[in-house]
DNA sequence: CAATCTATAGTTAGCTC
DNA sequence: CGAGCTAACTATAGATT
């Protein structure tokens, strides 16, 4: 799978599957009570999006990194008062498709063959469905934490399919 | 089609379906040499993203609004100096796929039906078939232009399926 | 908790008009 | 230039292990 290599086929294919990401994307945000924001720029400089509740709310949080109201409030107390808070309230156990999908952050593609087996199982499994390319272009998966004193887009790198 | 009652399985398509989108938009970034962003947030506070090439590109863009390096340099000229420049190169004609998809920019749903019949066809078919449900969130496409000079997140608003 | 399977549903490239 | 079609392809909800 490579650039369509037509010029006019390119740009239809763009359109067309911008709106099937958008689909999925509002269909990701009703189903699962998400906030979703989708950003296309095309080489011709043209940039698209799509956004849930609104393009405007995933800005907001990209850029001013605010804390979701759902639970951002315990973020803003001190560490002490905090910890005895979540002794009242503990917080389930996490589940696999709730974890962050890995703690690597590495940029150079040399680095990726030992840190790679380091990544969450379920992301290893997805992470060979999509194969190589010759391309030295890389799929980005990264962990967002929302509170402005941790790292807001710490990312791993997998190769890539298409 | 609404949100999902039980939170395992709410969590669990939340994971599925992310990745559906991100290879969806691996699709896109490669097929048609787009730059492509993804940005999830789950309202249990986590948040996911993927990046074409990287998120960080898609980061840099939306909070620099950085100028594209094939066509950003035009932008920064006067614009009686970009005039006699695109005489000389006149950009080809657009075709509907290329078009922005709006030039609406209202945020008020009572200001919708009269201003929806502005948008171009295309997205008008589209529009249809993401059909109304009963809650007020609604479903966002907008237009990002790329200079700092104009707004970076024009939104259109229009009737949403899930 | 995590992986895997599969029937069904959904998407789209290329085509026609 | 756009809209519409559809065969082939792709994704996924729910079940199973």
């Amino acid at each position: 799978m490579k650039r369509i290599p037509n010029e006019e086929n390119r740009l239809i294919t763009f359109s067309k599957c911008r709106f099937g990401i958008y689909k999925k994307a509002s269909k990701l945000s009703t189903l699962c009570d998400a906030e979703v924001g989708v950003l296309d720029f095309s080489l011709a400089s043209k940039a698209f999006s799509f956004g849930h509740p609104s393009i405007e709310t995933i800005k907001n949080k990209v850029l001013y990194e605010n804390p979701p109201s759902n639970d951002g409030t315990l973020n803003l107390l001190k560490r002490s008062k905090r910890r005895s808070l979540e002794k009242k309230v503990p917080k389930p156990s996490k589940g696999w498709w709730e974890e962050p999908i890995s703690e690597l952050g590495m940029h150079e593609p040399e680095q990726m063959p030992t840190k790679i087996q380091m990544l969450r199982k379920h992301v290893q499994h997805r992470a060979n469905e999509l194969r190589t390319r010759a391309s030295s272009s890389s799929l980005s998966f990264s962990m967002v934490n929302q509170t402005p004193a941790t790292n807001p887009f710490f990312m791993t790198k997998v190769e890539q399919k298409y």
